[in-house]
DNA sequence: CGGGCCAATACCTTCTCGGTATGGCGGCGG
DNA sequence: CCGCCGCCATACCGAGAAGGTATTGGCCCG
């Protein structure tokens, strides 16, 4: 599990959508969906539920949402906190 | 950033030495170099002194080890959870 | 039943990542 | 003071991951 593959599991969760999630992230569709699949044989689970309009979430697929935004929340304040120590104290 | 970058940080960091770090992680010296040296381009901030017995954090560095083991510590749980859902909710 | 929208697959290309070999630097013992 | 040892850094190469294009197959709706 990579921290893109959570960027790319936020984004196809929120839109609901693969193809429209791959706007979004300026990426194509293929590859977008690709990973999501991967992501979902990683953890031997399935994330979503494929329907005529796009995806669904499963209950996995929800618990898993809010972690994933959790993590990349705390990435970002990490380079935060990194770059301001690093200014402050040399 | 990639959490690999992350593992790769918390190893070094904690046995303070490059190689012995690599020998932990089961990969090769030069890469685990490199990686740090991206991380810390990434970051545009140094993390450790180069001394000549290995590595020395820098207070930057030391806030990066917090957030990264935290970081590191809520995937290992979000994959948890997720298993844990799917099993649970079908 | 035809057109549109969706995710999935096939195939190719590109670039990241790790490995091997080697260099350069500093400390330490003889 | 010189040679050895351990350290990190650099150069180069090969393998594998990740993305792009083209296309298919399924489903709904006119």
């Amino acid at each position: 599990m990579s921290l893109d593959q959570l960027r790319y599991f936020v984004a196809v969760a929120e839109e609901e959508n693969v193809t429209r999630a791959a706007r979004r992230l300026h990426v194509s569709q293929p590859p977008l969906s690709r990973r999501i699949r991967e992501l979902e044989g990683e953890l031997g689970a399935p994330l979503f539920t494929r329907t005529p309009r796009g995806v669904d979430l499963l209950p996995a697929g929800r618990a898993l949402l809010e972690h994933a935004r959790s993590i990349l929340r705390e990435v970002d304040r990490s380079v935060d906190v990194v770059r301001a120590t690093a200014e402050r104290d040399g």
